[in-house]
DNA sequence: GCTTGAGATTGATAAATATCAAAATAAAGT
DNA sequence: ACTTTATTTTGATATTTATCAATCTCAAGC
């Protein structure tokens, strides 16, 4: 991890986080002395679970995964994070530590900005109040689903959106660049990677999909979406 | 559901949401007159998944189940809801859907709250916002906690888990009264009622719990709280 | 006290999924 | 180009868990 300085000024990025919008200019500029960035290489971490969550962290360009650390050394992958996502975390304001552990796939750049400064001006400005409740609404959202789909699909199903889920929300193109490994896609759907293996050969087979370990192009986009809602 | 009214002011009832101690006399009027009571008999639905999320709900006394209604109507039971707890759910502030349903268990009696009346007092009060913060990371918190739960841990873990929540956090005692039915224990476990069955009389014979279908009693606490672990 | 129906239980079986071990590739470093 | 290391793949097998079909139990209503 080695530190670098891109961005003169919050005011003039526009790569952070929506809900800074809602910041008066002083305010905006609180942001901006207190805050510093720092680059990641692939495979370092950004946040570890249960470290002190002293830090809001944004990404400001490249890939991170978010995972939890679950019993004996078993991860599971909650989602992929990109520009523009505060990464924190519930436990800011449980119990001051970090739930979840994100770690760079690509190279990334984030900016961190302390706590301390978010929680005050969340204090004294309703409308970036409101901001972060819609954040924390939206990811609380997505987890419901998320757990709905991990207890009551099979295997078949929530791989397919898992693969739907690159597409859509992180590729936006139905042919894109597999960043994850069959582990990791393991650690994404809770299936073992050997069974990521067999049914991406599967789905293969079927012509739905065509993959190879570092790559995904979807082919039939109605099968794989009926996959993922029946399977 | 046939409608009571016991409460005579806000200002008078402490079994509602710790956060209203946040309000000021007047914002407490506010609340006081823009809200209704109702009473609900076991089984009556109080909130029903996907219907417009208008009111937030507050028990007043009673016992709820808050569950998620998934595929091919399989049901996902969260957690139980009593006294003081907030039920609205993250779809208020994303699509204004209530993202799970809650019925009764016990008598209930529910107090109702326009969120309009809610959302105005967030704005203009950052005291209850940080309050109304704090309410959604600690659900979101458990989430996190919970979707482990359920996708590391096998049947016994899971099992072993639930048993213990109602000791610990709803009956505040080893010994407890059995309020859901096995199907529904599986429904909060992600696990077949018969399994549920076989399980609990594995638990019987090896002595940790005594289990009639509407009563446990956990005899070595720290046997089950070990296969809750390592389950 | 008899009937009835919802839940609980049991045993047998099938389905879903993980694990293990080995071989085949691919990637990375020197 | 050549090791070395990590990932992917395959097949065989074990484990976990659900499903199905009966049977049983017990409390509620008559």
């Amino acid at each position: 991890m080695y530190s670098e300085n891109h961005i003169s000024s919050c005011e003039v990025c526009n790569r952070c986080w929506t809900n800074f919008r809602n910041l008066s200019r002083e305010e905006l500029e609180i942001i901006n002395q207190n805050r510093y960035e720092a680059s990641f290489n692939p495979s370092e971490i950004i946040i570890k679970q249960g470290s002190p969550s002293s830090n809001a962290i944004f990404l400001i360009s490249g890939l991170a995964k978010v995972y939890m650390e679950g019993y004996s050394g078993r991860n599971l992958i909650i989602n992929l994070a990109e520009r523009s996502t505060l990464l924190a975390g519930p436990g800011v304001h449980v119990n001051s530590r970090y739930v979840y552990s994100v770690a760079a796939i690509t190279h990334v750049q984030a900016c961190f900005i302390s706590f301390e400064v978010i929680r005050k001006i969340i204090g004294e400005n309703p409308g970036f109040a409101v901001g972060f409740i819609e954040d924390l609404s939206d990811k609380a959202f997505r987890m419901h689903h998320k757990i709905l789909n991990l207890t009551q699909k099979k295997m078949h199903g929530r791989l397919a959106e898992a693969l739907l889920y690159f597409a859509d929300t992180i590729f936006h193109s139905d042919d894109y660049e597999m960043v994850l490994t069959r582990q990791e896609l393991g650690e994404m759907t809770n299936m073992a990677k050997e069974s990521v293996v067999r049914i991406m050969g599967e789905l293969e087979h079927e012509k739905i999909i065509q993959s190879t370990p570092r790559s995904v192009k979807i082919l039939d986009r109605e099968k794989l979406h009926v996959i993922s809602e029946k399977g």
